[in-house]
RNA sequence: GGGAGCAUAGCUCAGUUGGUUCAGAGCAUCUGCCUUACAAGCAGAGGGUCCGCGGUUCGAGCCCGUGUGCUCCCA
């Protein structure tokens, strides 16, 4: 068979997604195996995956394949999220965009647009998922609105009001004005921003007197002022301990509002005097709380001002700003303006600023979920990687988490499963025959209409279901599934929603299941540009994941993104690692050619040769092998993949294949053939779960009689590595690099033939080795001598001296100067040992064993010296 | 304002309980090679005040304190 230049991934990547699928090998039913069971953090079906999410399903698939290879029941339950807020803002665009608007849809019409949106981006993700190589079980796709899951929602909701758990109250919330929902506080960003402080003068009517005085107030807010209900000051303020009793005249609308005294007040900010608006104020709400003041809620649901605010009714909030600054500095009330540097709330959807709003939402009680969700953080029941970077942050939102709030203004998720009657009467039921039977329980007459609460849930009130329902664990308690499969292994996510989303499965799984819904988390960090800026569609920094599996093919994507992902840290992503995997890809397919023409070779051969080199890769492949497997299990793939890397590219491509490969005139062995196979196949893999495709190809090129498939093949327990070989190995290469250097150094070309000879004290050490060494430096002879040679080049490695000859040989001076460079370095690194032997102090305390090490350091270093003054004394 | 993390080669990062030649890897750079698997390659090389300062110790990249710079989280 003619084999291309270079490797080919596109129709191979194809052909074994096929094949894989056909013979369902990622299906995963219970057996007696033990599970490794992952569920897909779902990705939002707002749009396609991006480099987050590539890097994210990598590590899952890694994790996955590496179990499912080491004798377990791998199951990966892949899916999507409804992405209530997001996804209801893209189908309300996009309806725009068709001229539709969705005030004019009823709910049912509205949510079958969304749901074709869902099929479309839904398939998209499943699509580009399965690109990538990523071994799930394609049987349990389950998404947050399936009506399985639907009713799992349903029925949480139901047990948590049941419990108390859940109540429905006016309360401050943040309100999205743009997206027209409330938000919880999670959803919340706040950014440093320039404002300006504006102090406004409001004319005082002090009982009992006459005189003209007005109070200062400073505020960002001046669009607000209509919302006014007091003035405050602090009562141990004494410019203002006058004006107890005293009204304010809010600007613009005259309104009276009464002087209140409250230490909340900080004298020292601004002028001291605060305006109390407690519709538009968390603080100023508390304040009024106290001090009984009236609420006067002066904005519409869209930002708009409402009516309550009697002037610039429909504008929106920022312009009004503008024309109420204008009025006021117009009529006089504005004493000054000053640059304020202050955090405005962001809606982490809309990117709208949020609005602090009195609104009637439904809310969950966090502070008793929280409790065993922190415990069996802490206790290490679940384990955060890498290390404890996030406990703190987990430990502190947990032991501070306010209420959660649920509802959402928004059609597109699980509608809230309250009714009310006709006197407002709320009945919460997991449907609505539930509901009217409830309701007739409790009162006398026969015949209601009940309507349904119009919000729905947030989405993260249905994902934090998502390890327990994806085996049906909510609606179809203890199942069989549910049984084997849960907790399951590994969590793989952005610390980003570490308490959208981690924090409240814990809480979750804690309350449904009384146990951890995973052993352990694994925190991604995020990707960025290769400037470290995060990627974003306004910078167009954020590639697209099918042009790149097309450029590069998904091994290579796998590959660049890994490699360049310290655990747990950003990675900073470039497509030169990318290409780095492309390399990789040919380097693989370039051995697999090599070993295609041995095959061709094979016949009588000297087998001392050969049994070496072979020895010696069995020793470092079980070494790495442990290695390898050692970094998986902390979770610390980056650097395991790095050691395959190195392994194949350094260790077997480059020395090992050299070792054996035959000169034209000679052959191989069938049974260094065949161990050479063995190797490769063993390399393959180790490194399948890293990249799938191009080792399951080279497993069935490498022997096209195989009847079985590489992904499922099961890793079996490698022969422990012998020490003396590895280190026999390192002699080996040392030398040969030597050598070639010498060669480098002088000019001497690499074909070049050289006789060289060897000067040691253990002759036993080249034993094995010295056959190789010659094939490696093109040497006719390799002598093993225990006397000084004379030779025009000599050099010392490690404490036995080289001699080579050649004919080529211009001149030597620069060798010389090379001894006297490495003598120097030698006699100063034996100062420093002498030093530390010669310090009474550190013979008297320092372990045994270390004081043992540098004596022998001190004799090593002593043996090198005289070799390289040998050496030197011939060449003068 | 509170908390956490980071700072090692031009870049991205390893560096186990302080103790071998411990100052490392990959990429990039430089030199020489189109050597019959591979120029998407081979062979070889250079490159660092381990952020500054102080301390503990016989011994510090590693431990402690402090300063500076950067990042993230929370209010």
């Amino acid at each position: 068979m003619e084999l291309s230049k270079n490797y080919i991934p596109g129709s191979v990547e194809e052909k074994w997604n096929k094949i894989w699928k056909e013979k369902a090998y990622f299906k995963s039913t219970p057996n007696d195996k033990p599970a490794f069971t992952v569920v897909i953090p779902p990705p939002n079906v707002t749009g396609v995956l991006h480099m987050g999410h590539t890097l994210n399903e990598t590590v899952q698939d890694i994790l996955v394949r590496h179990a499912r290879m080491s004798g377990l029941n791998a199951c990966w339950v892949p899916g999507s999220d409804h992405a209530s807020i997001a996804t209801e803002a893209k189908v309300v665009a996009m309806l725009k965009e068709k001229g539709i608007d969705k005030n004019s849809l009823t709910r049912e019409e509205f949510l079958q647009y969304a749901y074709e949106w869902k099929e479309k981006y839904g398939g998209i993700i499943y699509h580009q998922i399965e690109k990538l190589g990523c071994s799930v079980d394609w049987d349990r796709v389950s998404f947050t609105m399936d009506s399985e899951y639907y009713k799992a929602v349903m029925k949480v909701f139901v047990t948590l009001y049941d419990k108390g758990l859940i109540y429905r109250g006016a309360r401050m919330i943040n309100w999205d004005p743009a997206a027209k929902t409330a938000l919880s506080d999670e959803e919340v960003e706040y950014k440093d921003v320039k404002g300006k402080l504006y102090y406004i003068n409001y004319e005082l009517e002090i009982p009992g007197s006459t005189q003209k005085q007005h109070i200062t107030i400073a505020t960002q807010r001046p669009e607000t002022i209509m919302g006014d209900t007091a003035v405050c000051v602090n009562p141990d303020d004494e410019r203002y301990a006058h004006l107890k009793g005293a009204f304010a005249i809010v600007p613009l609308i005259n309104r009276k509002i009464p002087l209140i005294f409250d230490e909340y007040v900080d004298a020292s900010f601004g002028t001291g005097a605060l305006k109390v608006t407690p519709a538009h104020d968390i603080n100023d709400y508390n304040l009024g709380l106290k001090h009984n003041l009236e609420v006067v809620d002066t904005l519409n649901p869209d930002g708009t001002l409402s009516n309550a605010a009697q002037i610039y009714i429909g504008e929106d909030r920022f312009k009004a700003r503008k024309k109420i600054i204008a009025e006021l500095q117009e009529k006089g009330f504005i004493q000054k303006e000053e640059e304020y540097q202050t955090r405005l709330g962001y809606s982490q959807r809309s990117g709208a600023v949020v609005e602090p709003r009195i609104s009637t939402q439904w809310f969950l009680k966090m502070k008793e979920l929280a409790k065993p969700a922190l415990k069996v953080v802490l206790n290490g029941s679940i384990k955060i990687h890498p290390g404890d970077k996030f406990l703190a942050t987990y430990k502190y939102w947990l032991e501070n988490v306010k209420d959660w709030c649920i509802s959402r203004q928004l059609w597109w998720g699980q509608q809230i499963p309250a009714w009310y009657d006709d006197k407002g009467n709320c009945i919460v039921a997991e449907n609505k025959e539930e509901a009217i039977q409830k309701w007739k329980s409790s009162n006398e007459r026969n015949e209601i209409s009940l309507t349904q609460d119009e919000d729905v849930l947030d989405t993260w009130f249905s994902s934090w279901l998502w390890p327990i329902q994806v085996f049906n664990g909510i609606t179809q308690p203890g199942n069989q599934e549910l049984k084997y499969y849960y907790p399951t292994s590994v969590l793989v996510t952005g610390q980003d929603i570490i308490f959208f989303w981690v924090a409240r499965m814990i809480m979750a799984g804690m309350e449904f299941e009384k146990e951890i819904p995973f052993k352990d988390v694994y925190f991604t960090g995020m990707v960025r540009d290769k400037l470290g800026r995060k990627m974003s569609k306004q910078l167009g920094n954020s590639p697209d994941l099918l042009e790149l599996i097309e450029n590069y093919g998904a091994d290579a994507v796998r590959f660049g993104i890994m490699i360049s992902s310290p655990a747990g840290n950003d990675l900073l992503f470039d497509t030169a690692s990318l290409e780095q995997g492309k390399f990789f890809n040919n380097k693989m397919w370039n051995a697999l050619k090599l070993v295609k023409m041995l095959e061709q070779k094979i016949g009588e051969t000297d087998r001392e040769k050969e049994n070496f080199a072979v020895e010696w890769f069995r020793s470092r492949l079980s070494q790495v092998t442990e290695q390898v497997n050692k970094l998986i299990a902390e979770f610390k793939l980056s650097e395991a993949l790095k050691t395959i890397y190195s392994l194949i590219w350094d260790d077997f491509c480059s020395w090992y294949l050299e070792w054996i490969k035959p000169d034209t005139e000679h052959q191989i062995s069938q049974e260094v053939y065949q161990k050479t196979v063995d190797f490769f196949t063993d390399l393959l893999h180790l490194l399948h779960p890293f990249m799938p495709f191009i080792t399951e190809e080279l497993y069935h090129m490498l022997d096209e009689k195989r009847d079985d498939d590489l992904c499922i093949r099961q890793y079996s327990l490698q022969a422990t590595a012998k020490t003396s070989i590895i280190e026999a190995g390192e002699l080996l290469k040392q030398t040969i690099t030597s050598v070639r250097d010498m060669k480098v150094k002088h000019q001497i070309k690499p074909k070049e033939e050289i006789n060289l000879f060897v000067q040691t004290d253990t002759p036993s050490r080249y034993e094995y080795i010295y056959h190789i060494l010659a094939k490696q430096v093109k040497a006719k002879v390799v002598k093993i001598v225990n006397e000084p040679v004379t030779a025009p080049l000599t050099m010392v490695v490690d404490k036995d001296k080289l001699y080579i000859e050649c004919d080529a040989l211009s001149n030597n001076g620069s060798q010389k100067e090379q001894l006297q460079k490495d003598l120097e370095y030698q006699k100063g690194f034996l100062v420093t040992v002498e030093k530390k032997l010669t310090n009474e102090r550190f013979v008297q305390n320092a372990k045994p064993e270390v004081v043992e090490l540098e004596r022998k350091k001190k004799a090593d270093a002593e043996a090198k010296i005289k070799a390289i003054e040998e050496s030197l004394a011939q060449l003068n």
